[in-house]
DNA sequence: TACGCTCGGTGAACGGCGTTCACAAGAGGC
DNA sequence: GCCTCTTGTGAACGCCGTTCACCGAGCGTA
């Protein structure tokens, strides 16, 4: 066929460059100045183009703005991964405290973004590995996987048993896919049913803090936040237990 | 001064009949079709006037976007107040039970309005009385009112401290406001740091699942709540605490 | 009664938005 | 040298929020 890349050998080159640079450009534009201005145009225009010429990468503007978020979820994992990196494994407490400080302290730094990706619901068809399971698994999977976190669920969770089956085969087939092969025995359902509401409680903390929905409370927060994690940080402490109560 | 209301002594009538009018179909056009079909033009349209009408009453969009916010949000308030009262006040934990359920259940069947008031800052400039502090405190204040809530919180938030206090004076002026005159001691810090902790979490459940962020569970989140449920019903379960650790 | 004021509403217009479409270069393959 | 496919363009469409000049109706007052 034409120029470059498209159909055999070549498996795609300036032609997905230039789909990647647009999406930059266009998270540069939504970081600097809010997702109102995450407008065809512009982004055309940062990059020296025309409107029009962006539906050759993207089939329409919520396209375009799902890989936007795509790559904001990408990037928010990868930087948690490393916050968990720098905690030596043999803590995996700590671990999950820097992961989840490392959290709030992203999402307000990247207010826009945290909005568009946590605030919304996805029009653009990405489906399946959508935002909240994508942070979810990479951080919490690589954090299970590499520091075998001792937890105790407060209770036991027999009634959610299909979601916590369903998030464990999520969890290892994503292992998998990273080339972190994991027993599964070794990813018991208290431990993920203890993490997956850790993560919610979190997300409700931070989501609120960012939507400025605490603003009533007309006191920095962030005291509040930091007892949800010493709260999480105890409930974490606990060593693991040896039933598996009702659940494989 | 013209027609009616307007300055001195008939405080307001059919001006702001209309006004309210405006926000009512406001509300019908955001449920019926969504957030993108809020337009001024539909909704002039909506009641046989033309858009430039509407900002005689509002003076930009995202005030009478914020304005329907604030319906939505004391529609909601009412919704679980009503919801509390069916529950006999001698039985506070059931009553904490049903507004939990009835916030999700709301919240799933009004995902736009959802998604409206919690999903996103807002930028109409109401100010302090914004969203999540109405609701919480219209229903939590009622309930630690009427029901006085036995609670002990898991972890005595000392450093949380200024927070909560915050948060109990506005309980106390909303519930005096309310002409429901409380006596301050009787609403404990680690009540007020327990139920704000339940509806983070709670919080955090529904918007996850309204913004359909748990999709990738690929299964039915209703056990998971389900198990948040019962884990906060066990821990409003415990007795009060006597002794009034470090907070006033 | 007639003036004048203000209020609530109108139609036209502006700039900007997402999106579509016909069309023009340019790069290989034959 | 064509033929085709890719990538980009400019013009246009319909809709958006918003502004502006204008206009009739109703009222207080002279």
């Amino acid at each position: 066929m034409t120029a470059n890349t498209s159909s055999s050998d070549r498996p795609g080159r300036e032609r997905s460059d230039t789909e990647r640079l647009i999406r930059a450009r266009a998270r540069g534009l939504l970081v600097e100045h809010g997702e109102k201005a995450l407008t065809l145009r512009a982004i055309a225009a940062e990059l020296g183009l025309t409107a029009p010429a962006l539906y050759r990468y993207f089939p329409s503007r919520a396209a375009l703005v799902s890989a936007v978020c795509a790559d904001v979820c990408a990037d928010l994992a990868h930087n948690l991964r490393t916050l968990i990196d720098r905690v030596p494994a043999s803590d995996p407490k700590a671990r999950a405290a820097a992961a989840f400080r490392g959290f709030r302290t992203w999402a307000l730094r990247h207010r826009a973004e945290f909005a568009l990706v946590f605030g919304t619901p996805d029009e653009g068809g990405a489906g399946l590995r959508d935002q909240f399971g994508l942070v979810l698994m990479e951080v919490t999977g690589g954090m299970l996987a590499s520091g075998r976190l001792a937890a105790a669920a407060p209770v036991a969770p027999a009634a959610a048993g299909p979601v916590l089956e369903s998030l464990r085969d999520l969890l290892l087939s994503g292992l998998a896919e990273a080339g972190v092969p994991v027993e599964r025995h070794l990813i018991r359902p208290d431990a993920i049913y203890l993490l997956l509401r850790c993560w919610i409680l979190l997300y409700g903390a931070v989501a609120l803090e960012v939507f400025e929905k605490l603003a009533f409370l007309a006191t920095d927060p962030e005291p509040l936040f930091d007892a949800l994690l010493a709260e999480i940080a105890d409930l974490l402490d606990h060593d693991p237990v040896a039933g598996t109560d009702g659940l494989g």
